[in-house]
Formats: C-alpha cells, sequence, structure tokens
DNA sequence: CATGAATGAGAGTTCATTCAT
DNA sequence: GATGAATGAACTCTCATTCAT
C-alpha cells in the first residue's frame, strides 16, 4: 500500500506548500477510487476510463497519471477488501472448530466479496494483457492465505492432499462469474460443494 | 439442422444446376465454419467478423449471409460437438454401473469439449446481448441431459437433491474459462471436485 | 412461384416453347412491377433491389435482367400513369371553359400522381446519375403537354408570358416533395397557388 | 451560441492555459465548420463524415466530439445565416412600402440563401431521422418571422388569409431543391410566382 | 499536476452489382 | 433466362491513449 493513514503526514513548517498539493493530489486519488468504484458497480470493471474520470470530475489524463494500467486501478480499488480477506485467513484458522470448517468460511468470505464485484471475477481470469496485473495480485495475496488453509485441513486429516491453493483459488473465482446478473445462478452454493468435494472420502 | 442427409435430394436432371450450386454453397458453409473454428481457437469467439471472413477467403458479407448473427457463427461452428454430448447422456446411463459415474463421465465429456475451445466458455456466461443465443442453444440442448443424469443419481440415492441442473452446468461451464490458456489450472480436476461435492454425506 | 401454370399457354403448333417462354417473360416482367410498385410504395423509389425481387418471388439477377438500372424500373412503374397525364392534356383544353381552366385541372392531375408516390418526387429530382433516365422521361413526356397548355393560356391572354415549361414542371414536381409523409403541408395546395401566381396582372 | 462574447473570460494568471486552450478548440471548430462548409457545397450536406474530417485536416473523433449528430455540423454550419435571415425580417416589414414587398424581399433572402447550399433544401426535407433536428431548426427560427410577415400582409388586405407560415415555408424549401445544378431552373422565380399567388385577386 | 482535445485504429453492417451454374 | 451467392466498398461510431497548454 502506498498512502495508508491519509491524515498521518504530521509535517509541521516549512513543506506546508508541498505538504497541501500533496494532500491534494491524495483527495484526488481517493476521489478517482471512489469513482471508480461506482462505474464498477454499474459497468464493470471494463467501463470506459473516461466514464471514470467523469464520475469522480476529472480529466482522463489525471486517472492515466494516477493509475496508467487499468489493473493498477482495479487493484487500488479492490485492495482494502482483498487484504482483509487475507488477513481473515489465519484468523479463521484460529477461531473455527476445525480448518476444513475455516475454509469453507475463509472462502465464503472470498465469494461474496467477488460475487458483488460486476465483472469483476471475469476480468480476473480476462487473458487480455492488461489485467494480468490483476490476476496477479489477487493470487499473490490470498494463494498463499488459501495454501495455508489448505494445509492445516491436510495435516488435519479432513482433505485430500492432492488439491493445490493456486487452481482452487481460479476456480472459485471462475465460480463467481455471472452471479451478479443470474439470479437462477448461486455461487456461494457451488462453491460450497465445490469446497465439500475436497473433503476426504 | 439445414444439412442433414446430403445426398437426399437425389433428383437427377431437372435440379442438376441448382443442385450443384446448393452443393458449392455447402462447402461454402463449411469453409467458413472450418475459417471460423480455427480464429476461434487462436483469438477466441469474439473475433472479428473481417478475420473470419478472411481467414475463409470470402468477403464480410458472405459471412453475414450465413450467419447473420455471430451467435448463429458459433452454434454452427459447435453444434456437432454439442449434439454428440447430448446424446452421449442416455448412453452413459445405460453403460455405467451407477448414475453418478455416468454423471460424472458425462460432465467430463463436457469440459473436454470446453476446454479446447478459447473463450467459449467465457462467451457463453458473457451477458452481452450479441451471445444470448449462443447461451440459450447450449443451455436447450444440455440441461434437461443433466437433469436427467441428475434425476437418476438422486433416485438412485448417491447425492443429495438439493442441487439442479441449470446451476450446476453454469458452475462447470464458469470452471472451464481460461482452462486453455493456463498449464497450472485443471479444470477438470475442480468439476470433479464439484461433482463430488454433489455426493450424499 | 416462378413458373406457374407451365403449359397453360394457348399457343399452338410450332412456336410453342418460344411462345410459352416470352409469355413468361411477359408474365414474369409485370410481377416485376407490380411488386416494384408494392414496395415504392412502402419504402420508396429508393429501396433495395432485394427487397424487390423478394417482393416479385425473383432473384435479384432477374430484376436487373429486365431492369438493367433502377431508372428503368421506376419509369416502367410508372409509365402508364405518365402517358394518361399526358394524354390528359390536350383534352382537358379542349374540355375546360378556358386554357388556365384547363392548365390549373391538368397540373392537379399530375400532383395527385406524385403525391401518392413515396419518394418519387424527390427520385426525380435527385441528381443521382441513376436518377437522369427517370427526370428525362418524365419531363420528355410531360413538358411538351406543359407547354402546350401555357401557350395557349398565353394566347388568351390569361397568364405572363415569361414562365417556360421545363422551370414550371420541375418546380411543380419539387413542390410534391415530402407531402405523402407530412400531413401539415398540402401540396396541392401550394401548387394551386403557384399556378395562380402565373395569372396576368 | 456558445462564442458569443470572446474576450468575456478575462481571467488573468491562472486560467491563462486553460483560455489559450479554449481558443485553440474554438480555432479548431471553426475549422471544421469551413470544412464542412466546403464539403457540404460540393458533396451535399449527406457527405461522409470522413470527408469532412480529412478536409479539416483531423480525425472523425474530432468531427464527433463538436458535433456528435449530423444535424449539430449542419445547424453549427449554416446557423449563422439562418440567424441573419431571421432577424432581417422585421426589419424589411419596417422598411418596405407594404408588407407583401416585405414578405417577398425576405423570402428572396432565404432563397438566395438556399439556392447556394448544394443538398441543403432536400436535407432539410428528408424523412431521414439524422435531419429532423435540422429540420426543425429552420423552422423554429423561420417559421415565426414568416408568419410575422404574413399576417401583417393579411392585415394589410394585401394577401390571402388561408395560408399558413408552415407550409409556404416547406413549399419554399422545396422550391430551391436542386437548384444549384440545373442552370434552366430558376427557383427564385418560381417562388416569385407562389409568393405572388397568394395575393388577393 | 491537471486538463480534455485530438487521434485513428478497429469493429459492425448494408447493399449494389456481378457471374458461375 | 433465372438464380442468388459472393464480393467488397462505403459508412458509422467508439474509445484507449497521448500530449500541448
Amino acid at each position: 500500500m502506498n498512502d495508508s493513514a491519509p491524515g498521518a503526514d504530521g509535517t509541521p513548517g516549512t513543506a506546508r506548500a508541498a505538504g497541501s498539493r500533496r494532500k491534494d493530489v491524495r483527495r484526488n486519488q481517493q476521489t478517482l477510487l471512489d469513482a471508480a468504484a461506482a462505474v464498477f458497480v454499474t459497468s464493470g470493471v471494463e467501463a470506459p476510463v473516461r466514464d471514470i474520470a467523469a464520475e469522480a470530475g476529472v480529466g482522463v489524463g489525471t486517472v492515466y497519471r494516477h493509475f496508467p494500467t487499468r489493473a493498477d486501478l482495479v487493484i487500488a480499488v479492490y485492495r482494502h477488501q482483498v487484504d482483509a480477506c487475507a488477513e481473515a485467513g489465519p484468523a479463521l484458522l484460529a477461531a473455527e472448530v476445525s480448518p476444513h470448517a475455516a475454509l469453507d468460511r475463509w472462502v465464503g468470505l472470498f465469494v461474496d466479496f467477488l460475487v458483488t464485484k460486476h465483472g469483476l471475477a471475469a476480468a480476473m481470469q480476462s487473458d487480455d494483457a492488461g489485467f494480468e496485473a490483476l490476476h496477479a495480485y489477487f493470487l499473490d495475496r490470498l494463494v498463499p492465505v488459501c495454501a495455508q488453509l489448505l494445509e492445516a485441513a491436510v495435516a488435519a486429516g479432513e482433505i485430500r492432499s492432492d488439491v493445490t491453493a493456486y487452481p482452487l483459488m481460479r476456480g472459485i473465482g471462475n465460480l463467481c462469474i455471472g452471479a451478479e446478473t443470474d439470479s437462477r445462478y448461486d455461487a456461494r452454493r457451488l462453491v460450497a460443494l465445490l469446497v465439500a468435494g475436497l473433503r476426504k472420502d
């Protein structure tokens, strides 16, 4: 993360001008992220850059300056939620009665996140070069957590030992595609089945 | 299907000219289908119409004449394989030792088909209006078969009774997205897990 | 439906084949003219050739064979009515109480014809090269009649002598453009004003 | 009008950059209008957007940015002249010896304008949806003026009282169609006859 | 830094016209 | 003669991305 704690720069005195400019920039970034999030909800993550700029009330150039590629923008928009999800893994492992239960709940968290993000799941799997970084970010952040949960469940003898975290995460992601627009399709349900299928015997 | 029973117009004499013309046209259609199939492999089913025309060595107008809609073309390209898949369902049910085994093998057939069609799985789930007919065709053809297999397995007490064919098919389709371009991702495996997850207990 | 009643031509003896063919052709032409007239009514004289062929139940090639240019077709469709209009001129001159009255009624005839032909007036003035022949046909046929009426009216001292038939006919044609689709616009009325404007004093 | 009072943003300093940009843009708009006017003269108002872009030395996108609709462009090109014509109405009414004379001269102004605009008169009557706005603009602007002149002439007892402005304007517009390409056709003359035809007795 | 105008490649689609059968 | 498949030019419109101000 490049700018946590928005108001935390206690730079006093001299650097005022620079400081306020930096503050402006930061404000701009946030505006942009909010705008992007809003547009993503209605038009999906492939929405025209211009729409996002318009929603934010800035020029397209500003979008490009802050987020050179679309992936950068998408990552930034969802970073907090992805991070929160990643951090929830170990916590669940500690709190739940069994590693498999923890895995199930953690996966549920991820699905709840994805299912509400119009087009995100699809973008994540897109072979479009522009989304490579997005794909990578999600995996970098979540695969290790998933691996940890998987290992614990294997160690506890609850699940088969021949499934690795990467394909599992991609599978879960895939199952979430299109869930937001088809009421007859329940991604949560199917993911639960998939996770159930991991069980030994 | 418009070309069943190739030799059915055995009319000699009069219909010769028309017949041979029709033969040419049919050949052309096939050329087009082959070209489309080839382009779909490399560029996905959303490839520009112009590319397909070029691959087939015809003008764009010819593509539009035969397949007014992109969905028409995609359906035509895959119709035989979808039909074969649909027909395999009852056969497997008769041949396999148990309904669940039949379901598993049938699903495997579908996955083998999908996984080799670049972008097809993705297109099938696309909310793009142009692909609606495609979506519909696949579902019309395969959901009933899947439902039949599911029912049999439920009747045999092998699987839970709370899963319906439509979401299952969509889930399977989703799991196949992107499988052709990522060697670390094994769609067959995940689908097998999903089907395993249907088991009672 | 391109060769109904194959043997219906009562041509006796030798010339049967040629005779029946010629009759067929003629029938085809008439079918085509009827079809064209029908399509012109609904889609205007610039309707796609394919639409006309379809309406007639023939191939586009047949249309082109009989009417190499669109103008040929349009002329053929309206020839009878144009001729009838042309012939009405001298008759009216003989029947009416004054040459100006005859002119007025004759012009009314022409307007009644044009106003019911969707797009014809516009096509006639179009500088599109494809319509040149159409333009020419109408003028060749009608300008002399108009000139005759004009001369008689001038000779009778009813109208000014400085208006010639050609621009008058074009003006009348122009006034009819778009009349069929705009209920607030009454071409007959305006043409009557124009003709009234010819009056001396 | 969007550019009245050119120097009205007298903001010094800060707004300079934006100001000069705006000036460029304005210049560009003008270039575009000039180019469009030129192309309209040679190819008519239905000329391909690309041709206009090429004439202006800009990309097609630029044309669409400034004038989303063809009608917008056409209106912009002719706005000044239409406005000038509209404004001339009352002035003529004040200056001429009689309302009918004013009407005659005003109509002459309009004809002089239309007759030099290749295809404009035709486009104005076109039932093409893309030209609806154009049609509307002309009528909105000119019909009231015409109505005013008409009323005055009626009040003065010079013309018949049963002709309204709308059909009269349309008729005049129609009479101008094709005038620019046919030396044997004198639209001014015919329009004058039409206006003469309005006279009482 | 911000702006948003400009660019232009790219995709879709329609039809007049030709010509092999 | 009739057919209608094929051709491909022509047009429209959209957006990602750059860059002068």
